[in-house]
DNA sequence: TCAAAAGTGTTTTTTATACACCCATGC
DNA sequence: GCATGGGTGTATAAAAAACACTTTTGA
């Protein structure tokens, strides 16, 4: 990119959308705002903001969930941009798609109420604006996609969980059921979790073994990368 | 992003770099831009461009593509953005990032020429400004995940081509020498190819097989998606 | 003691890998 | 007839999937 073009060209209006995904009473949700203008006024829409100057999308995501969720330090990808010309009503506006992971139990519940976000579960989603519902679909194969090679719950489940609730949390990323043991033992051999001395007996009389992930360096970087 | 939040938002720069991969003399090699201008005066860059008000950064980067080589329905994907405020010492840019592929025999050479564009094996990459290399890496990191589970090939080699040049053109890509049988086992089970009643010959006395890509309505569905 | 959830073990199937072998042909 | 790629077959290993079985414990 020769120096000398960059002035005199077009500028163009770039917004960031997230699809902002948590976990909760076994299913995966989706924080949604709900619209109060026309046009699409009650239609459902991701979060979103507008980018600034002297900051990165990413930063510009963080400041966004910051906002409406009071997280710091959220787990976060790029999805990718959505650029049709015509893909916003209100003018020509670029937009930067990342997902998120949240825990839901953890988040500022003032805030997303203060914002008009509801969560919504995966099974249930309602109309959305402009293109976010085609966002959300590749933002959900994305994660997907992650879970497949990499052990996702640490930032959707809470600290100490059990393995069924680790396969519950799969279940619902994949709309569908793993086998229990197959299941257990993979995540296992993976080698990314320790158990603990301690049983979550709420759910059965014999209680389950809870589980926290491995810190960086406990992690034995010879065991990764194998698909569930 | 409410309707009355558009105007008098901060505008940005958007530019689309291309990272082209073309295949030929059994390697996989990658189109540059000598930079004619300082800073960076020498190195090299990406095929880059900026964005117009009325068009998709896929709309800007096939006019980019065809401006430099001449050719129409490239086969291309969205790498990701990239937005750090600083990544461009020119000033603001946002920079979506493509990465195409294309046959080298079949483009027009003499415009690449007449843009100062040359072809480096993926082998010998030169020193590129800002943060192509990282695009660079990213795109080729994308390419290797999409020939694992697809046939890359339909769009770097020749219409008609021998099992063996696929296998070149993967070894190439993946930077390893893959076994020949099992190669052609994996690649004949998914069948996506056709083969011709017609040789190759001049690699050796017995010749081999040219195949086609199947056409779309030949592919049988159910038969897709495995690593190779 | 038995129901229900947690956890383990066994069998089968599929896929990947390594590598030996046969084939066709021009010299 | 033999060297040289081209192509096929087989044997082994590793993963995934299906599913049977044992363990624990409160009611």
């Amino acid at each position: 990119m020769d120096h000398v073009t960059y002035i005199n060209q077009e500028k163009h209006l770039v917004a960031v959308d997230c699809v902002i995904f948590g976990y909760e009473e076994g299913e995966l949700k989706l924080l949604l705002f709900k619209r109060q203008l026309e046009p699409d006024f009650g239609k459902y829409s991701l979060v979103g903001g507008w980018i600034h100057q002297n900051e990165s999308a990413e930063q510009a995501a963080e400041r966004i969930l910051q906002k409406i969720t009071g997280l710091d330090n959220i787990f976060m990808e790029q999805v990718q941009v959505f650029s049709k010309p015509n893909r916003d009503p209100g003018g020509r506006v670029l937009s930067i798609v990342y997902y998120a992971l949240i825990d839901i139990k953890i988040h500022d519940k003032k805030r997303t109420n203060q914002y008009g976000a509801e969560w919504f579960s995966i099974n249930n989603i309602p109309q959305l604006i402009f293109d976010h519902q085609e966002m959300y679909c590749l933002a959900l194969n994305k994660l997907r996609t992650k879970a497949s090679y990499d052990i996702v719950g640490k930032d959707l489940l809470p600290k100490e969980f059990t393995l069924i609730q680790l396969r519950q949390l799969y279940n619902s990323i994949f709309g569908r059921d793993f086998d229990p043991g197959n299941f257990r033992k993979k995540i296992v051999s993976l080698s990314a979790l320790n158990r603990l001395d301690k049983k979550d007996t709420s759910e059965s009389k014999k209680g389950a073994y809870y589980y926290v992930f491995k810190t960086i360096d406990e992690i034995d970087i010879s065991v990764r990368i194998v698909n569930i």
